[in-house]
DNA sequence: CGGCTTACG
DNA sequence: GCCG
DNA sequence: CGTA
């Protein structure tokens, strides 16, 4: 049985499509210095047997590079010899005991400490640190996962990002935090501890700003000046309005000069006029301030589901966003709809709400329709926007998942505690009809948790970069639409990818495909953690 | 010294 | 703030 | 100006 029963592969047409590749984001390089090449050969055929990806030819797309007796030095030697002057970030370098054991387990295997390749210690130290590591520009070139080995110097650099992004000049302000984002990212994506001064010098967007924190935070442990940052009232202030939804850092900024300080500050002045969205964010500022928890986000997206199905089956809702990119927590839930089959997709948005306002399980709600007038365009299918999105605010029923985390209670599916939500009577208490706003008329504790969901439909046609858009980061997708513009003459938006200069859309069906169309290597969500 | 994602309400 |  |  486990004998070959293969030989269809042997056709003449894809010989070298005969091993699937189960592995495509694992792209091994095997030095082929001490060492026999029919060894070389061995273990090149051996890894593409197991599904993994062997490059023949080192380049900046290769992630595993493996060498077998030898140092960190030398293999830097063999790589300049072969007119290599660096080695990407990210790019590991690796003994063969990772890559036996990779073959064993038959998956790639965590890269720890012990399976890296070591420094010869007698050596005069041309170590790692001296490697002049050359970096891709863009961010989403790059692997930035969640977890990296940086966070006391990124989480420096973030909320002097943050601060920067306060200040006033609107763009000017804004482009300012960028830089310091930028410099973060880049220490993101380092696949070691950054531990020299000199080093992270010669690293892109580490400029004299950034560099001067980064050597206070290796010389003391810490920054005097993010420390004062934080201490101020400014940057405190500013973080608690800026925390109500519909409060940007305008907005904020005006109350700080006007002498607020507190919510209350705020909700007590009679002269400031609110907008129904801030109202509301006012009002339920606790629970939208406080994370939503993935097993939140599983309800959530369970519960849409089981609506979304009934109304069209066959439709999708993936969840996307942070919980995508392997994030426990976020800020919001963002749930993207769509259906296989081109058109089908069509009106469910809005019947979709439709249901889940009857089970008055929305405490506010924004849609946006994108206004494409089809008839405008000439003729072609390509939909500039069939598109709807919309903001939401969920009321979470804390029964939902306070009594039985474990069990099974999607409240699409089966009823939630004993309340049917398609009753009318869970109204009474659960609601507070619209606002709520009026001054402590109800005391009683809600049942609810108010949760940031936002629910986006996109036409099969446009599903691929709909998903790329929403699983963002935010900053993967500027930088990505940055690259596309400048390196490639193309717009890239969450609906299309357009080439001016041959007039055309770029048609994708999947997440590879937009990042084969830009000529970027793939990346995983989990990578995409700029 | 200009530029820094993109689109909608 | 950092880059071209 | 605010949302993503």
């Amino acid at each position: 049985m486990a004998a070959p029963r293969r030989k269809k592969a042997r056709t003449v047409e894809n010989e070298k499509a005969e091993p699937q590749i189960l592995f495509p984001e694992t792209k091994i390089f095997i030095v082929d210095r001490k060492m026999t090449k029919s060894r070389h050969d061995f273990l090149q055929a051996l890894a593409r047997r197991k599904g993994f990806v062997v490059c023949g030819q080192f380049g900046s797309t290769v992630t595993h590079i493996v060498a077998e007796d030898l140092s960190t030095e030398q293999v830097m030697e063999y790589f300049q010899k072969k007119g290599v002057t660096s080695l990407y970030p990210g790019q590991e370098l690796l003994n063969m005991e990772w890559f036996t054991r990779s073959m064993e387990e038959k998956r790639p295997v965590l890269c720890t400490d012990s399976l890296r390749l070591k420094p010869s210690q007698a050596s005069v130290s041309v170590a790692t640190e001296d490697i002049p590591v050359r970096m891709p520009s863009y961010e989403c070139q790059r692997i930035t996962a969640l977890k990296h080995h940086n966070h006391r110097f990124t989480t420096a650099l973030e909320l002097l990002e943050e601060h920067a992004g306060y200040q006033g000049g609107g763009q000017r302000a804004d482009s300012r935090a960028r830089g310091f984002r930028r410099a973060s990212c880049t220490l993101k994506s380092l696949s070691h501890p950054l531990t020299s001064i000199e080093q992270a010098g010669k690293l892109p967007n580490i400029g004299p700003h950034s560099l001067a924190v980064i050597k206070d935070i290796l010389e003391d442990g810490y920054s005097q000046e993010v420390q004062d940052i934080c201490d101020g009232d400014f940057y405190n202030t500013m973080q608690l309005f800026t925390g109500i939804f519909g409060i940007g850092c305008s907005t904020a900024r005006k109350w700080y000069e006007k002498g607020f300080r507190t919510l209350d500050d705020i909700r007590n002045d009679s002269t400031i006029t609110l907008r129904k969205d801030q109202k509301i964010g006012l009002e339920l500022y606790q629970d939208l301030n406080t994370p939503v928890t993935l097993a939140e986000a599983n309800i959530i997206q369970e519960l849409v589901k089981a609506e979304v199905q009934r109304l069209q089956p066959g439709a999708t809702v993936v969840l996307t966003g942070g919980f995508r990119r392997g994030k426990t927590e976020g800020h919001d839930v963002d749930l993207l709809i769509s259906h296989p089959t081109e058109g089908k997709e069509t009106g469910l948005l809005s019947a979709v709400l439709a249901r889940l306002r009857r089970k008055n399980l929305l405490a506010y709600e924004s849609t946006t329709a994108n206004t494409y007038d089809p008839s405008t365009v000439t003729k072609k299918e390509y939909t500039l926007d069939h598109f709807e999105r919309c903001f939401s605010i969920f009321k979470f029923d804390k029964s939902w998942i306070s009594s039985k985390p474990t069990s099974q209670s999607p409240p699409g599916v089966v009823k939630p505690g004993t309340s049917n939500p398609d009753l009318p009577h869970q109204g009474d208490r659960v609601s507070l009809g619209t606002a709520g706003g009026s001054d402590g008329e109800s005391t009683a504790e809600k049942a609810w948790v108010g949760r940031r969901v936002d629910l986006i439909i996109a036409p099969a046609s446009q599903y691929a970069y709909a998903l790329v858009g929403w699983t963002g980061s935010k900053y993967f997708n500027r930088s990505a639409r940055l690259y596309a513009e400048r390196e490639m003459n193309m717009k890239l938006t969450s609906h299309v990818l357009y080439d001016p200069v041959k007039n055309q859309y770029l048609s994708a069906s999947s997440e590879e495909d937009v990042f084969r169309h830009l000529q970027l290597p793939y990346r995983e969500p989990t990578e995409r953690n700029c």
